[in-house]
DNA sequence: TGACGAAGCTAACGGTGTTAGCCAATGTAG
DNA sequence: CTACATTGGCTAACACCGTTAGCTTCGTCA
């Protein structure tokens, strides 16, 4: 299934990330992604499997740039868990369709580069000392990032008191 | 845009939520609620507006009885947190494509009942104390429910634990 | 020169939400 | 009782989606 893709196919892979990064989840078509790159949609299946295929490689390009994005932040900080926070955020923020893209669904684990997920996760698993931990810090930062991303919250300064709260929860708990 | 529904579009959206649920949100379709009714697709314009709409009235009776079931788990519990918790995560993993339909997209705040948004939360709020705990715990919560449900996390104890790390965190914190 | 593969193209299929327009049944007013 | 309007079905169709089939054009290489 995960063929390495060809030179074409990883422009088409990186027009498709731009599109959606660009216009969000609904202009990413085929018929739109070829539009940029100036051709017509089926000649991307010359290239491509399919449209399945593109997400593949814009989530492998998402976690491999926010695994990176990670271990920057955490090498040497003073305080990993913040500045996992931190780096973990701003990926969000940077790249919100992306990000959706990457945790909407199940991972598509038999695609992925082996160790990527375990390479993203690390990080984390280092900051917080205990896998449990890890899984309880994950879940609320990525809770957060969500209910940002879906304008579920009041814009108000709760918020920030609220990345408070729950670091200073997970700081104690570590 | 939030005129009551007719019987009729009532009947609609109490199928299209069977639809959704059952069939899960690949199989929402205009068509395939129509073929359950035993009419065809267009007919259903005649009593709702589009699609749209049904996602909106699937998405009202989630809250309400989302908001129902948290009122009675936390109603005089010893431990108002740890039933919210239980009540929560109950919900969503008996109507998981009902949640995702909830949780995915912005609020349709404008077609949504006065106060329901508000009565959901109250139960949660009363339980942490501060409007900056109740979004941090929600926060968990919503995360740990969404990286179950995306299968994110192996299917080992360690998810259980991470609960309790959670649950523990925030008792300590409120 | 001739064969062949790479990479484009158009046409088309079955799916989606949705609109237009038709028609039969029903209920109501005169 | 008749005449009319409203209700709630219907078919046909449109524009969009991912995708397939099959054609062509071009460059390379024997």
């Amino acid at each position: 299934m995960a063929d390495p893709l060809s030179t074409r196919a990883r422009e088409i892979a990186t027009v498709a990330r731009d599109v959606l990064e660009r216009e969000g989840p609904d202009a990413l078509t085929m018929r739109r992604i070829a539009e940029v790159m100036g051709i017509r949609a089926p000649s991307l299946y010359k290239h491509v499997p399919g449209k399945d295929a593109l997400e593949v490689a814009i989530t492998i390009a998402g976690f491999e740039e926010a695994a990176a994005g990670f271990e920057a932040a955490t090498d040497g900080a003073a305080d990993p868990l913040a500045a996992f926070v931190g780096a973990y955020r701003a990926f969000a923020r940077r790249h919100p369709h992306v990000y959706r893209l990457m945790t909407d669904r199940p991972l598509p684990r038999a695609d992925l580069p082996p160790g990527l997920e375990e390479r993203t996760a690390a990080p984390l698993q280092r900051a917080t000392g205990s896998p449990a931990r890890a899984r309880a810090a994950w879940a609320f930062i990525h809770g957060m990032v969500l209910l940002e991303l879906t304008h579920r919250f009041p814009e108000d300064g709760v918020t920030e008191q609220a990345w408070q709260v729950g670091i200073a929860a997970m700081q104690r708990e570590a």
